[in-house]
RNA sequence: CGAGGUGUAGCGCAGUUUGGUAGCGCACAUGGUUUGGGACCAUGGGGCCGGAGGUUCGAAUCCUCUCACCUCGACCA
């Protein structure tokens, strides 16, 4: 008991030697993804789908709460509905995949592989809208989407992803708003309730918004090595779309108008950012809401009379509530069967041998802190519920304890760099507002604005004066190198 | 797009300088002994040496061309 973990995961690069190899690593030993035939795309395994199944079913969970429904559109779009709204096409033209051929023939009109799906979810809404009364559209779709990336990596940035893309109409601004920061607010929710990942949100930049907004908000989580992960999105698109589209309505004063509109994501990054801000070492560490498997059980000496039947009669008990596994794969020792699922980031490992049966008792090992302790097998559901209570709370606090000792406040550029260079992180400052200024810091110091954020975590450092120009600022923005 | 590098078993690599029957470790399979933090012994299966052409009696090895991937830079919501 209490004994320390010295072993390290042989396969797994530390991550203070070379962090993205040790991010590599980590998926591919525990066979979260493994890279395709085709560059940039990356083929999802078990272990990885797993967790994606429990992520968007926590959010799904969330947007029907909310009065949201689900609905499916076609992967292709006609260039000409592509092209329809200016910004967006420019935004997306240099990463679009192009389908040219079907059955053998060149088609009249080339269709692209949805980037994203805006604008034909539009041209539909725009034949079915008629009147204010079946406002507001509350709709959502998951579905994968392609981005011709230069540089991909699985789950950060890949060509090909999985995520979800709500898109709703309103009859006012003022609805679209509310409906864009409820959004905003329920990403951050879950993010934080269940994948343990603190989130800095508020509003993008006019030069990071999304193609085609009014305004773009976002929240942010920091890794390990002190880089930003934007993770997830809500835009209020306002009317760009809607007049584009021509999706007009006879309102409430019997004139057609045009209505307000929101669109919002979150995509299998999630996962590249609980991996980045949990793991360790040892590999994956999983909060225990989206981990596949809560419990891992493992016998030892399973050989030997009554060790298995107690295993199984153990997974059948929590199984009620929990989801376990028993590994009693035979040839393997309980050492290895030790480190393939600490790698593999089990929240909590139970170990039955002869002793504990004799006793009537079990061992259990925490993935978060390495601790084991003995519990009683009268109690185990209670002592497991409390236990994964307790990892899931560990785990935010961690990462949030991690993420306040990397954020740093800069009064002008050369404390900026130097805050960088020694802690890398968040850097907040305050920002005129000027792109020029936004592009000087991106270009002096790689960082870019990840958030401004809302009124009520808005803070006045410095006298309120520009990090980059030194003139009156009225925000203070959060900065950062991200993914 | 610029510079460099690598392609040999599922994975990681040696062999290429100096041409001569394709090797090692891990993984996998079978049998046995083991089992509380990566056990061990024995046996076994698995290869168009990225592709095409050339030189040669003979090419993983030399020559030419090509394709793919990786790293750094540039670019990028």
């Amino acid at each position: 008991m209490g004994k320390k973990q010295t072993n390290q995961v042989k396969e797994i690069t530390p991550m203070a030697v070379d962090f993205p190899q040790w991010y590599t690593d980590v998926i591919s030993k525990t066979e979260l993804v493994d890279y395709s035939p085709v560059k940039g795309f990356m083929v999802i395994r078990p272990y990885g789908y797993a967790i994606w199944e429990l992520i968007q079913g926590a959010y799904d969970k969330r947007f029907k709460e909310t009065g949201h429904e689900n609905m499916y559109f076609p992967l292709l779009i006609p260039e000409s509905l592509l092209t329809k709204e200016a910004e967006h096409v420019e935004g997306f033209a240099p990463e679009v995949a192009w389908v040219t051929h079907g059955g053998g023939k060149e088609l009249a009109e080339k269709l692209a592989v949805r980037p994203t799906s805006e604008t034909i979810i539009c041209s539909m809404y725009s034949k079915w809208l008629n009147s204010y009364r079946q406002l507001p559209y509350l709709y959502n779709q998951w579905c994968s989407v392609v981005r011709w990336e230069k540089t991909t990596r699985p789950f950060l940035r890949t060509s090909e992803f999985l995520w979800q893309e709500g898109h709703t109409l309103h009859e006012t601004p003022e609805e679209a708003q509310e409906e864009t920061m409820q959004m905003l607010g329920i990403y951050r929710e879950i993010a934080e309730s269940h994948l343990a990942m603190p989130m800095v949100v508020g509003r993008k930049s006019d030069k990071e918004k999304f193609a085609g907004a009014d305004a773009t908000y976002t929240m942010e989580a920091l890794m390990h090595d002190g880089q930003a992960l934007q993770s997830g999105t809500s835009h209020n698109l306002g009317q760009h779309f809607t007049k584009a589209f021509e999706i007009t309505y006879l309102d409430r004063n019997n004139e057609q108008s045009f209505p307000y509109h929101t669109s919002w994501g979150v995509s299998t990054r999630l996962i590249g950012g609980i991996i980045m801000v949990h793991g360790d070492d040892n590999g994956l560490v999983l909060p225990p809401k989206i981990a596949p498997i809560q419990v891992v059980v493992i016998p030892v000496a399973q050989h030997k009379e009554g060790v298995l039947d107690k295993a199984w009669e153990i997974s059948k008990t929590l199984g009620k509530d929990f989801r376990v596994k028993v590994d009693d794969l035979d040839g393997y020792s309980p050492g290895w069967k030790f480190n393939q699922w600490e790698m593999k980031g089990v929240p909590i490992r139970l170990e039955i041998g002869p002793r504990d049966i004799e006793n009537g008792q079990c061992v259990l090992a925490r993935r978060d802190t390495g601790e084991k302790i003995q519990v009683s097998l009268d109690n185990i559901s209670q002592a497991v519920d409390d236990l994964l209570v307790e990892i899931q709370a560990n785990l935010f606090n961690k990462a949030l304890k991690m993420r306040e000792e990397k954020t740093s406040t800069a009064e002008n550029i050369d404390e900026f760099k130097k805050n960088l260079s020694e802690n890398p992180g968040f850097v907040k400052a305050m920002w005129c507002g000027e792109r020029s200024c936004e592009d000087q810091i991106k270009e002096e110091t790689g960082a870019s604005i990840r958030c401004i954020p809302f009124e009520e975590e808005q803070e006045v450092l410095y006298a309120g004066k520009c990090v980059c120009c030194g003139k009156p600022a009225q925000k203070m923005a959060y900065f950062a190198r991200a993914y």
